[in-house]
DNA sequence: GCCAACGTTGGC
DNA sequence: GCCAACGTTGGC
């Protein structure tokens, strides 16, 4: 990375009927498995360092609610591999997985807080600093989305009460 | 529920 | 290495 200011900003994906912001704060830090996108992956394991800040992002598939950003996480591990593709019964399973060769890779995620309010994904947009980011891009389906300084302070902004 | 867009797989 | 088929994501 070559930012100066050493932390990097990141949004994670949820889908809150799984695992929403609710539930981070309720375990307070959790794994953030379950990555199975190879770009995502690879940001996640290395591009990520302990310390970076995460937007906590419920996407809005089997929700009744809008797709928004609801809060905030740390990086608070390094990365390691994910254990849950050796695990049969989990939906990530993979076969191909070996321990010698892991093919996924998780982190621990703390909670932080929550916004204000929820950020829906069309009021987010409607910014200059985050219709760049691929958050905000038709079809992108990144689960792991590096954004810039610039538009998490925007997301901040909006967040606040 | 619909469907466009996408990433991954696998046949060739 | 190509690319069609497939399964999944995700906004609406």
């Amino acid at each position: 990375m070559t930012q100066e200011s050493g932390v990097n900003w990141f949004i994670l994906k949820t889908e809150p009927m799984t695992f929403s912001v609710d539930d981070l704060r309720e375990v307070g830090t959790t794994p953030w498995d379950g990555v199975r996108n190879f770009e995502a992956s690879k940001i996640l394991r290395q591009h990520m360092a302990v310390g970076d800040q995460v937007f906590i992002y419920h996407s809005g598939r089997r929700s009744q609610d809008s797709p928004a950003v609801v809060g905030m996480g740390q990086v608070v591990s390094e990365a390691y591999a994910d254990p849950s593709q050796w695990q049969q019964e989990a939906p990530g399973f993979d076969p191909r997985s070996t321990l010698q060769r892991p093919r996924w890779w998780c982190r621990d995620i703390a909670y932080v807080r929550h916004l204000g309010r929820p950020i829906p994904l069309a009021e987010l947009c409607r910014m200059p600093e985050l219709a760049a980011t691929r958050l905000c891009q038709r079809g992108n389906r990144l689960s792991v989305v590096p954004i810039a300084a610039s538009a998490a302070a925007r997301i901040l902004a909006l967040g606040a009460f």
